[in-house]
RNA sequence: GGGCGGUUAGCUCAGCUGGUAGAGCGCUUCGUUUACACCGAAGAUGUCGGGAGUUCGAGUCUCUCACCGCCCACCA
């Protein structure tokens, strides 16, 4: 015997051993069928599970059990990812706490193996919170990012790529963190707005006593400047353009440059040229020859001291010393105070403006990046972009929604080299090993790569390592492949690549999704997946992102306990079709928990009334028409759940099911069949019974994907009713829709359920106490109503509360009247009725058919509507114009018998 | 500066290819009847952001304006 309510805490844990333990998630079981593959987008090994892993995850496993239940053979790949940065930082805050050491003072080798004891211990238990929620990953094949097979792959990679001459060394401007000193990914560069100032400084010109004002945000680069460039067709500037300034406080001798980059319209027309501290003037540096000075350490202090490039070329002065002793190690925020109080003293500040502009900060570590002069690993993106491009053009992958094609083309189009080193000890050691003279070998292995040096040096050689490490990003992007077994050719290779569906945000589109399209198509020439679903990012009130550092973080596990995983699922299914934007409501959650509250008691009571399934039962040799119905309202809602689901319409999906289990299946058939199940024709209630086990059944299998735990609880339960079940929920397939629809059938209910409630509504208006059975008079009802009058009267007596059901030529006297296809349905209330509330019931009624007829007779009448809407509009029209007709007469009739008798 | 999205019932949001405006929650009234009060019955609430256009017909397509948000670029 079913409880009362369903207790999700009770099941959960119970019943996904139950699957795990049976293999049920595991692929390759169905060796003869269409395999499907989705890859988990793997979390960090850092995490714990957010809501946006829980919408994540719950599509996808809304997909694998989907296919399952359709007999595909699924992989759902699991793992985690090593996450170079995230996991270094935490490891390293572990350390301060506990030993109150660091990462230098240990050394390299130990740290890195601190990494992966505290990996081996604290990593990946996200993977046990997705278990929570149900996830039907294969376990079995679980994979991590920096796995010794994986970093194979990492490496092959790597290697090939540097010999294709698609990855390379460059010494170039990147984006430095100053605090984790290492360089970060434009993608990892995150700008913030902040209210600054603009100060203007006078430079002055060489042999003369004029200036050159410039304009700047951050004045202690001035230290690093080398040129000043005004525009080639800027008026005020022609003549100054070739001559020279020199640099305050410093002395250097900078020239006078026009180039297109100076925007006549900003400051002062005329900027200075920083090229170790701005990309920009970087690439203005370029074209003009001016030399590069970086006067910023790496962890964002001056660096002026021992500088031959910050003194090179100026004359040596007791100023300059004082000048370097008095800035060199100072931080950059605070070197540049103490650079504009120089400034003015030296009378050379001439004004000072309010300014809000964007800093760039790193993501990671929040501080605001610089841009810095590095020798740095770059993959040539560009390239390995183009076929990534051209299988989103021709359709080979596509994007749902369509819209994030575009904004995959818009950054593939325009993108930069990927800087793919970091200055980190966590992750893929760049397999790049250099000779004494700075020759570089890139090979698999030490012994490849000393081999490579034996040969160019005609004699065995040492080498030394690169330090760096990879992107973590890197790896990621060859996740579809690497998990599956790749550069070995498994079988698993062949059967499961490409993989289906990729399901994730559109924050990861740049950062993953564009990353495994060109990796993919570079070592599996095909695709990694033929779709991307894009799906919604769940933020926070205020619209931002989810956070540990806004802590702003709502957790899906505290919502699985309060609710059950089943209920957070169906509810994220159900929003999944909004735009980019989640606000998560507990009412709503709420709901859904309802939802399945009301399931479970339906089922309760097909229990109660020993509703057995019957494992021959056939639906075409059903005859009851209630019976008729309900397979057919079942069916529409098969087929109508089959193509949301596969055309990733998750919410519509889960509305139809919504939809027909509570407000068909529990408010009417469950009510219709009350009777038959009690009544004398036992042939009648037998077949009920079945058909009522089947719909649940039915129903099971369909919910399944959105509530795996209380269905398969279900499934699990009912049986004890009937013959043992053949497999769990889970491993059991999808029912067919086919010859389940009855329109003769569909008809006469819906006038059931039409009169019904259209008495109940009549009964509320007029106040007649629910306990009061009244009497229906059918007035005038035509054989067909009659038939169903007399067949029905049983459920329409109890469900409208009457007395019982009359038929008449003429309306008793004092009676509300009901217009109803093919009658009146009268109901006399000589106790309850006032006349006058009756006739303005009345009113209302004409009033809102005669604005309906109006409506459509205006469609009807209008010449264009008639000969350009297609014929079944038209013929749809003129049906509901003849109805509002009827209705109308009859309503007529009603008022004109209302005035007779009273 | 470039791109994308949003503006629909008190709240949170659905409305696919244009053809009688929907859901959940909340609210009002009534209710214990062969499962379910995490329930049942009945109800109220919308100039679908403004304007123009296309069309027989526009919440849905086009243009435009307003406001909100996001992404990319720029960061004198």
């Amino acid at each position: 015997m079913l409880d009362k309510t369903y207790d999700p805490a009770a099941s959960e844990q119970r019943i996904y051993e139950r699957w795990e333990s049976a293999g049920s998630f595991r692929c390759g079981m169905r060796p003869d069928a269409a395999p499907f593959t989705i890859v988990l987008p793997p979390p960090n090994v850092t995490g714990s599970l957010h809501m946006g892993h829980a919408l994540n995850v719950t599509i996808q496993d809304i997909l694998c059990r989907f296919e399952r239940l359709k007999g595909r053979d699924v992989l759902w790949q699991p793992g985690t990812d090593h996450a170079g940065i995230a996991t270094q930082m935490v490891v390293e805050r572990l350390l301060g706490l506990e030993n109150r050491t660091d990462r230098r003072t240990m050394g390299r080798e130990a740290f890195v193996r601190r990494v992966w004891e505290w990996k081996n211990h604290s990593g990946g238990q996200i993977a046990q919170q997705l278990r929570r929620l149900g996830a039907s990953c294969d376990w079995s094949r679980e994979r991590f990012t920096m796995d010794e097979g994986l970093s194979r792959a990492v490496i092959k990679v790597f290697v090939q790529l540097y010999k294709q001459g698609l990855i390379y060394k460059d010494r170039r401007l990147v984006n430095w963190d100053p605090q984790l000193l290492t360089a970060i990914s434009d993608l990892e560069v995150q700008d913030v707005e902040v209210k600054g100032q603009l100060w203007y400084f006078r430079y002055p010109i060489e042999g003369s006593d004029r200036f050159i004002t410039v304009a700047t945000t951050r004045p202690e680069t001035m230290l690093g400047d080398t040129g000043v460039a005004v525009h080639p067709d800027d008026e005020r500037y022609r003549d100054l353009v070739g001559q020279h300034a020199i640099l305050p406080l410093v002395g250097r001798r900078i020239p006078i440059i026009a180039d297109a980059y100076s925007d006549p319209e900003k400051g002062t027309g005329a900027v200075k040229i920083t090229p170790a501290h701005d990309f920009n003037d970087f690439e203005v540096a370029r074209r003009h020859n001016l030399p590069m000075v970086n006067i910023l350490a790496a962890d964002g202090t001056m660096a002026l001291r021992d500088n031959p490039d910050f003194v090179a070329g100026v004359p040596r002065s007791e100023d300059l010393v004082t000048l370097i002793m008095g800035l060199h190690g100072a931080d950059r925020f605070e070197a540049r105070d103490i650079i504009v109080n120089k400034m003015t003293e030296a009378g050379l500040l001439e004004k000072v403006e309010p300014h809000v502009y964007q800093v760039p900060h790193g993501d990671r570590s929040g501080v605001v990046i610089e841009p810095w002069l590095t020798e740095q690993w770059y993959a040539d993106a560009a390239t390995l972009a183009k076929p990534a491009i051209a299988a989103v053009e021709a359709g080979a992958t596509s994007f749902v929604p369509k819209q994030w094609e575009k904004t995959y083309f818009e950054w593939m189009r325009n993108i930069q080299p990927w800087c793919i080193s970091r200055q980190l000890w966590w992750g893929h050691q760049i397999p790049a090993w250099y000779g004494p003279d700075g020759t570089i070998f890139v090979e698999e292995s030490e012994d490849l790569a000393l081999a490579d040096a034996a040969r160019h040096y005609g004699t065995r050689t040492n080498l030394t390592r690169d330090e760096d490490v990879l992107d973590t990003w890197f790896s990621s992007a060859l996740w579809p492949f690497s998990t599956l077994g790749w550069p070995d050719q498994t079988p698993e290779l062949e059967r499961y690549y490409p993989t289906d569906v990729l399901v994730t945000g559109f924050d990861i589109i740049f950062f993953w999704v564009a990353r495994m399209m060109m990796m993919g198509l570079a070592f599996m020439k095909a695709v990694p997946f033929h779709t991307v679903y894009i799906h919604a990012l769940v933020r926070d009130d205020k619209g931002r992102k989810m956070s540990k550092s806004l802590g702003n973080v709502i957790d899906p596990l505290s919502l699985i306990d309060a609710y059950g995983a089943d209920a957070l699922r169906f509810t994220l299914a159900a929003m999944a079709a909004q735009g980019r934007d989640i606000k998560l409501s507990t009412s709503r959650i709420e709901g859904y928990r309802n939802f399945g509250t009301k399931l479970w008691n339906a089922a309760r009571f097909l229990e109660m009334q020993d509703c057995r399934r019957d494992p021959a039962f056939e639906p075409a040799t059903v005859g009851l028409t209630v019976n008729r119905w309900i397979l057919g309202e079942i069916g529409r809602t098969n087929r109508e759940v089959t193509d949301s689901i596969a055309s990733h319409r998750y919410n519509d999906a889960a509305g139809a099911l919504y939809q027909f289990v509570w407000n068909v299946f529990c408010d009417w058939y469950i009510e219709l069949i009350k009777p038959v199940l009690g009544g004398s024709d036992p042939a009648a209630a037998a077949e009920t019974r079945q058909v009522a086990a089947y719909v649940l059944d039915h129903i099971l299998v369909l919910l399944h994907p959105f509530m795996p735990f209380m269905t398969e609880e279900l499934w699990d339960k009912t049986a004890t009713l009937g013959p043992k079940r053949e497999t769990m929920l889970i491993d059991s397939s999808w029912p067919s829709a086919e010859g389940l629809g009855d329109p003769a059938a569909a008809a006469e209910i819906d006038w059931v359920i039409k009169l019904i409630s259209e008495i109940r509504s009549v009964r509320a208006e007029m106040n007649v106490p629910a306990g009061a059975r009244i009497l229906c008079v059918l007035v005038g009802a035509t054989p067909e109503v009659k038939r169903r009058a007399d067949a029905w009267a049983t459920e329409i007596t109890r469900l409208a509360r009457l007395d019982r059901i009359e038929f008449s030529d003429s309306a008793p006297a004092g009676a509300a009247q009901i217009v109803a296809e093919g009658a009146i349905a009268a109901l006399p209330l000589s106790g309850f009725i006032d006349i006058a509330a009756e006739h303005a019931r009345l009113g209302k009624e004409l009033d809102k058919t005669a604005k309906d007829m109006a409506a459509i007779s205006g469609r009807l009448n209008n010449p264009g509507f008639v000969a350009k809407a297609p014929e079944e509009v038209i013929e749809e029209a003129r049906e509901r114009q003849a109805a509002l007709l009827a209705r109308k007469a009859k309503i007529e009739e009603a008022l004109a018998r209302l005035r007779q008798s009273g």
